[in-house]
DNA sequence: GACATAAGCTAACGCCCGTAAGTTGACGAG
DNA sequence: CTCGTCAACTTACGGGCGTTAGCTTATGTC
């Protein structure tokens, strides 16, 4: 599991590329079905081959290299959304399901991952981190932003019923797929049936 | 913060009380703004005003004391959900809305609670801890019971369309549900409109 | 008042953690 | 070839944790 080559050196000027190993080493410890608890300075150190101080030059603290994490995270969802509209039949209906489905797919694929990415960050208070409210707020917005998109289509196809406030009925279409997500990352089996991921865009979508 | 006082002893055939005592410190350390980390055998030791190991008696490990925490809430979220029902007008729709903003109001109120009722127990793996799966599934049935009766309730009156899975209707209103008090748990200022719960129930109830 | 025992305490072990301070060695410029 | 400096290392300190083993003391009974 560690590492025990003594791991060859970094070149002049490629000291950077060690960051992207510790991103990756905190995203394999995770994979692993450990918790954010098990995501330390010392195990990401151990993971990578490392010394645990010769992570400080690359970030700040550990919640930096969850930052980190869940930035590249909210970025491959993003993609990962984008991708799945595209591949889909150009209609709004197609696409709004494929996006929605591509986004409870990737929680079920990475479930550490995506409990990480929202709520992982928490922290009681916002003093002692080194990540701020800029960085936390600016987190899936991408993603956030695909989805809308869809849904304005559907609305403009006239599949689904309009509403004065599309940006709204956006949140609430997230935030219902969100529980599901979220509950299936966090719970050993799923109670329910199987297409409620269809039941809640079928209804949060307003679709007609 | 800490008790200083030297803590009279119980007195015999009292021993129990402490197990009161202990919920109601871990309570108490995730009320001050901490999350589940903050709660470990030491530190709801000193909250209490005992020594550590004179928590063994009571909870064989750390995993325990919380599930105690998440059963007594769970119990307190039906019983607010009951009376919230009780304490409504008696038609199905105002009782929908009455338990359903009863459970955001729950959330809202008690954010760290609601994070550990709904994910907080997750655990790596099951071996390691002395939280069984049973434990686990029975949470929060009864709530979840009295949600589905009243969905149920407003299908009869006609209020709802009828569909062929109350059952499936019941776990994606609460999925929904859900993610929104979730979400509010998690991230400091929440993004949407206000009225996202009340557009997240009548989608999801199919309310006519 | 003696005494059995429940209720809780003290002390100590080993582990892992974050982090500070100083050190080594390879690379590349001059 | 020399030498600065970047990349990473070693060592070490202090602190929090879970847990074990054995001790103290209040309480209620006889």
């Amino acid at each position: 599991m560690t590492n025990t080559e003594p791991r060859r050196r970094n070149r002049r000027g490629e000291g950077g590329k060690l960051r992207e190993e510790i991103i990756e080493a905190a995203l394999a410890l995770l994979d692993e079905g450990g918790d954010e608890r098990a995501v330390t300075l010392r195990s990401v150190a151990r993971k990578v081959g490392i010394a645990a101080p010769s992570i400080y030059p690359h970030f700040a603290d550990q919640p930096s290299i969850m930052l980190a994490v869940v930035q590249g995270e909210m970025a491959k969802l993003a993609t990962v959304l984008h991708e799945a509209a595209q591949n889909a039949e150009q209609d709004g209906r197609s696409q709004l399901f494929a996006v929605c489905n591509a986004y409870l797919d990737f929680a079920r694929e990475h479930p550490q991952r995506y409990r990480i990415m929202f709520g992982g960050l928490w922290t009681p208070s916002v003093e002692d981190t080194s990540i701020t409210d800029a960085d936390l707020e600016s987190l899936g917005v991408d993603a956030f932003t695909l989805l809308a998109g869809v849904l304005g289509k559907c609305v403009e196809e006239g599949i689904a019923h309009r509403s004065d406030d599309l940006y709204g009925d956006s949140v609430a279409l997230w935030l219902g797929l969100h529980g599901l997500a979220h509950q299936r990352a966090v719970v050993r089996k799923m109670p329910g049936p199987d297409d409620v991921g269809d039941r809640l865009i079928t209804a949060l979508a307003h679709l007609k």
